[in-house]
RNA sequence: GCCGGAGUGGUGAAAUUGGUAGACACGUCGGAUUCAAAAUCCGAUGCGGUAAAACGCGUGCCGGUUCGAGUCCGGCCUCCGGUACCA
């Protein structure tokens, strides 16, 4: 996002990527390293309202600063293939796209709960609510209910989940977090009769516990709450005083759950009871069918609520063996207890249904209902459609003409794209779009008469969800995605940070698979390797204006060089981890490139070495030798597999530490030392590659050191005589001791137990068990 | 509230599959060089203990499994990310 200033988390996140693009390059791979801007979004308008700069004018500037910046960190991207999401050339074909899935039934508009600033008359992110007011205005924050543009995302719930278990390549925490957010549940959906007529319909998980429901919740939104509002004027207010407080999740979760009786009652479907039929804040129109039947036996919030309200409370489980007990108390650590062992519970106070385990409870309700046509089993997800609508400037329109005559009218494609005026003003008061007959006032696509084109504008995370397929062929003016999209697709290798586990990448993930299915794809999923990476912390915080505690890349840059800057990100954590920043760190990266140019410089001053005989090296040459093979194969997997940048770092100063072991720089000393430095140029120049470029040629490399392939390991050059063994007794660390390389299990036992230290440790005792980790240690258990 | 992480020397961290805790750096201390300093080079450096060793202790807290636990299991604490309109 182009939010003005490169800032740390840039350098650290562009520095990973350029790394393995070089890497990959090195071992012969045809890579695409592109860069563009994330472009819309709501900070363009808090600057353009701030320093009355049109946001356009704001965001392209930006981009120009940003785009100089990284040029300066010599990130070897392919800046032919840039884009900026606000570009009409890029969001003409997300409107293309979207009156594609409008023509499939995949877009479709709904009713959807927003932050309301009663004040300012405008609609508020949730982050633009602090403690429930607006953050302009102050004025408490009301909840309200406009008309918006969702894409189906739940009829592709099953897949996504599914499809989680091919990622292989990404981090389990992302793919278990994703699980956990689209929430697949099996469950009973069932329908209790109303009193009066009608019914009413509920989603259960838990059908075992059928006979302990007691009372039913319904949201504030809910139809019968519309009906029973009008005879009764107090249950309108008290909703009414509820309706304060922001949307999000967070808010609505830890707020005091309260609620009211509706008056109406309900038919419970097996007992045939009038239960009582509330409305509470803790039901949510948006979640399922807006109601739920409470089991305040068995469910701590339904407890809680019935608890406060006086309303009945039944057990229909128990531990078995329990039965029903007089002494039942409602303690969810014990209840909870029960349920994680599903077999040791069963059903009380259910009639017929008594003394079922979960499992056969739940079947024999179910099959119940069933029979009865009173509900069936169902497949239920927590996931919810994606609400695409945005009451903003700042972003892509959405293409759509709403006619007297012919209703929701698509643009076709011809007319697109819907053009985004960039010559406003913001005034801080809802979208500019929406004083603009110039904008707004057309003419329908399919009868001519008058109409009105959509003001609202698309969530940005719809330019994020599809941009690294356009970067395959960014100027193509005919087609959203061409040929090169199914050559270049799935994207290897992505770095973003942990904050977009869920939304972004799962929206992205959505987008790939309706782009398949619309033939602009041919794969399944969009990124096969993830990478998540951490953030940039100063004294243990997030870097960040209002703490001050910022460093500004270009400051170090001009200090340091941008070789220094990047080896300080790589080499401080792994790219997963948060990485804390320190100028000694930064000091000690220049520190080791600067010892690295001294010792390349005097080993060149030598001369040119005698051609390498590995037949002819004395135990110095041979070790060092062996340390550059190892280094070598540790830092490919490093790089390759593992991808932990730090640890090969590490590896390569070892072996740069290790040189100076060697204590000539003649014959065959100095052809052991120009093979380590090659491979310590090689390998360091995806990170350095200034520095590295300018050493290349000082070590014999032809051409440019981009080009170079990457060093293989001499296997030869790894095998050892002798291997260094620790010798423990009960576990603890007693002795090391150099056992041959290929010596017998028993004989290393004898050597162990030979061990003076072990020898004092084992006396008066009894040796029970000898462990012998092969290549690692001896333990010798004894007492 | 719910979901997902993290916690190891004075500091950043390493320990890849349950096998020698602290690699590699930073800092500090000592030495060399210098008129002096900076820079550079060499050495020491978990805590306690010792003349030096031996040895004891040590990976957020409590408990468990194992010959062996930073790593696995159960229960906590603290911090961080997300929570559907920040991106």
């Amino acid at each position: 996002y182009p939010s003005g200033k490169l800032h740390m988390g840039h350098v650290r996140n562009y520095t990973i990527g350029d790394v393995i693009a070089r890497y990959q390059r090195m071992q012969g791979k045809n890579v695409l390293h592109p860069m563009g801007w994330d472009a819309f979004g709501m900070p363009a308008e808090n600057a353009a309202i701030k320093n009355q700069v049109p946001p356009a004018d704001w965001t392209y500037s930006n981009i120009d600063e940003m785009r100089s910046q990284l040029k300066r960190l010599g990130l070897a991207f392919d800046w032919e293939r840039e884009i900026a999401t606000c570009h009409p050339e890029y969001y003409r074909w997300e409107q293309w796209f979207f009156t594609r899935l409008f023509k499939k039934g995949l877009a479709y508009k709904k009713e959807a709960m927003v932050n309301w600033d009663p004040v300012d008359q405008t609609v508020l992110a949730n982050e633009q609510v602090i403690d429930g007011c607006g953050w302009r205005s102050g004025a408490p924050v009301e909840r309200r209910e406009i008309s918006q543009w969702f894409l189906r995302i739940t009829d592709y719930a099953q897949e996504l989940l599914d499809d989680l278990d091919t990622l292989e390549h990404w981090p389990e925490q992302v793919r278990t977090m994703q699980r956990n957010w689209i929430g697949r549940s099996e469950g009973v959906n069932l329908r209790f009769g109303l009193e009066d007529g009608g019914e009413v319909e509920v989603y259960t998980t838990r059908p075992d516990t059928l006979m302990g429901a007691t009372y039913m919740a319904v949201a504030f939104q809910h139809p019968l709450v519309e009906t029973a509002i009008e005879s009764n004027p107090a249950l309108a207010e008290f909703i009414e005083a509820q309706n304060t407080g922001g949307v999000s999740e967070a808010e609505l979760a830890t707020m005091e759950k309260v609620g009211a009786d509706t008056g109406l009652k309900a038919i419970h479907p097996s007992t045939g009871d009038l239960v009582p039929i509330w409305t509470a804040n803790f039901v949510l129109m948006s979640y399922g069918s807006g109601a739920v039947m409470s089991v305040p036996g068995h469910d701590e919030r339904d407890h809680a609520f019935a608890s406060k309200y006086g309303l009945p409370i039944t057990q229909v489980i128990a531990k078995r063996g329990d039965g029903v007990g007089s002494d039942f108390v409602y303690d969810t650590t014990t209840w909870q207890d029960w349920y994680a062992d599903k077999q040791g519970v069963v059903t009380v106070n259910s009639g017929e249904f008594d003394g079922l385990a979960f499992e056969a409870a739940f079947n024999a309700i179910a099959d119940r209902l069933e029979s009865e046509g009173k509900g069936e089993r169902t497949v239920n997800f927590r996931l919810r459609d994606w609400g695409v609508s945005r009451q903003r400037y700042w972003g892509a329109p959405i293409p759509i003409i709403y006619c007297d005559q012919c209703g929701v009218v698509p643009v076709p494609d011809e007319d697109l794209p819907v053009v985004l005026p960039t010559d406003v003003t913001l005034d801080g008061v809802g979208s500019p779009l929406k004083n603009m007959p110039e904008f707004y006032q057309c003419t329908c696509p399919q009868c001519g008469g008058p109409a009105t084109r959509e003001t609202d504008t698309f969530d940005t995370f719809m330019e994020s969800s599809w941009y690294y397929a356009r970067y395959c062929s960014p100027r193509n003016d005919q087609q959203m995605l061409d040929e090169e999209a199914k050559y270049w697709t799935p994207v290897d290798q992505y770095i973003g940070g942990i904050e977009h586990a869920i939304l972004h990448l799962l929206y992205a993930r959505f987008f790939h698979k309706l782009m398949r299915d619309e033939g602009l794809v041919s794969s399944d999923e969009p990124f096969a390797r993830l990478l998540t990476q951490g953030m940039v912390l100063k004294d243990g915080a997030k870097m960040s204006k209002s703490k001050g505690n910022t460093i500004d890349p270009q400051a170090m840059i001009d200090e340091y060089g941008a070789d220094t800057a990047r080896l300080f990100c790589m080499f401080a954590a792994p790219p997963d981890q948060s990485l804390e920043w320190s100028d000694k760190g930064a000091e000690g990266a220049l520190r080791f490139l600067k010892r690295l140019w001294k010792l390349v410089h005097s080993h060149a001053d030598a001369g040119e070495p005698a051609a390498l005989d590995t037949t002819a090296l004395d135990g110095t040459q041979k070790a060092v030798r062996r340390k550059t093979h190892e280094t070598v194969a540790k830092v490919t997997d490093d790089y390759g597999r593992r991808q932990t940048f730090n640890t090969a770092i590490a590896a390569i100063m070892e072996l740069s530490n290790t040189l100076s072991d060697l204590t000539d720089r003649e014959g065959q000393s100095l052809a052991v030392e120009r093979e380590a430095l090659r491979a310590t140029v090689l390998m360091l120049s995806p990170i350095a590659p200034h520095v590295c470029h300018s050493l290349w040629p000082m070590l014999g490399g032809e051409g440019a050191l981009m080009d170079a392939p990457w060093p293989t390991v001499d296997e030869t050059a790894l095998v050892r005589d002798s291997i260094e063994m620790a010798v423990q007794v009960n576990g603890k660390l007693r002795a090391r001791m150099e056992v041959a390389a290929n010596a017998e299990k028993d004989a290393i036992e004898s050597q162990a137990l030979e061990q003076d230290n072990v020898q004092k440790f084992i006396e008066g005792n009894t040796v029970r068990k000898v462990i012998v980790v092969p290549g690692k240690l001896v333990n010798i258990v004894a007492n």
